[in-house]
DNA sequence: GCTTCATTGGGGTGAAGACCCCATCGCGGG
DNA sequence: CCCGCGATGGGGTCTTCACCCCAATGAAGC
């Protein structure tokens, strides 16, 4: 029987490579390719096409998410398994309605992730036991509140919420087109119509912005030299 | 010549067994106990004893900078070895001023941990590449004005505080001028201090910095037109 | 008394951002 | 088959910011 490729996508290094030192031991776990960043995971599941994909979503220059987004909009038949270090609701409802095929929490025992692996490469799907519990909760809570940031607020496109992620983080308009590989113009252009649609027209705003929508944590990652 | 003895506190299972995984393979070193809270951390260092104690910043119930103030309190021979997936300023400083052993960021690699883990078993004080380059440059700078290497610590001024918490909330220097009385060139240099004392230098991650420290909180308040 | 430091303020330079103008290309819907 | 729109990119202008220089005051500490 063939072994289930698998690609991991984890920025912390040392992270990173205790994952792949917990999967080697499943023999009929392949790991397959590793990437660093969001961007990296849309690219190298393209070219590597994985079975699965291990997920984190706090990524720098893609989160998670939207690399789900991009890799499921590119190959619908590659498996997304999140591997997030919160259980926060928005982030499994937001998992879910973009098609992935799990969402573990880190506080899973690696026999969970090879289990959870195998789950979903037969095509189940796997949530976390405290994750399924809570579920219901947070949908009712949510109605009772009435739901803050989907409706009412304008629709950014992929582009837009990518830059904006980028803008979030510090990174300069230049850093940003590197990034993209598109000219500073243009991401000057994303940047307006940022603006524009969220009525937010500074830096600090949208910053903000992006960590309660859930784009970004806000939690500092200085640039590593 | 007896292995290293170390505790190693993480509160995310599988990372914490994927750090386990890699030790393993250090026949010189040897992992004696885990903590999922610093709460553990603390109980679990006094009763093992160990040499060195790998500890996570983020931590439930006791964060890892809390819990190595008390571990050194109670034990101040053992090395604490931080490990975090940030490398802000404020809490390098922290850990330094805790007297904490060392400092590593995620994004290291496992040989760079096994190095730190003997370097701190050894005596030695291990900072990450990027957080050294940064004690570096503080230090030469502080020469270059012509004063002792003595103090850089990150404490912001009351002063800088105000500043720091209307530039996240998005006011630009002209503004923030007008609300302090003061001149545009004294808030750009408070700015400059702020941005020097944290070496941050751009707005989002000030921003960001100003959210995670509780000066300001995430939601965006837009002027509806 | 002298030093250190927080706070204040000014000048100048170069880079970056905000906000206009313009255009092309491709894709999907009426 | 065209229209809207997302994405791309170039032009220019004006403001703001980052980073260097400089200084003076007043309070706190040695």
């Amino acid at each position: 029987m063939n072994p289930i490729t698998v690609l991991l996508a984890e920025d912390h290094m040392i992270v990173r490579e205790g994952l792949l030192a917990l999967l080697k031991r499943e023999t009929d776990i392949q790991v397959i390719g590793e990437a660093e960043n969001g961007r990296q995971a849309v690219a190298l599941a393209a070219t590597l096409a994985p079975a699965v994909v291990v997920m984190d979503i706090a990524m720098p220059l893609l989160n998670g998410l939207e690399a789900t987004r991009q890799i499921l909009h590119a190959t619908p038949t590659i498996r997304v398994l999140i591997l997030s270090a919160h259980a926060d609701d928005a982030y499994v409802q937001q998992a879910m309605t973009l098609g992935a095929a799990g969402y573990l929490i880190k506080q899973t025992a690696s026999q969970g992730l090879a289990a959870a692996i195998r789950a979903v490469a037969d095509g189940r799907t796997v949530f976390s036991p405290s994750i399924s519990n809570r579920r219901y909760h947070h949908q009712r809570k949510a109605k009772a509140m009435g739901d803050l940031p989907k409706k009412d607020a304008p629709r950014l496109t992929s582009r837009e919420m990518e830059v904006l992620q980028l803008i979030a983080e510090g990174k300069a308009n230049k850093e940003t087109a590197f990034e993209l590989h598109i000219s500073i113009k243009t991401v000057e252009k994303h940047r307006q119509k940022v603006m524009e649609k969220l009525n937010i027209h500074d830096t600090a705003s949208l910053t903000r912005y992006a960590i309660s929508a859930g784009i970004i944590e806000s939690s500092v990652q200085v640039t590593i030299l």
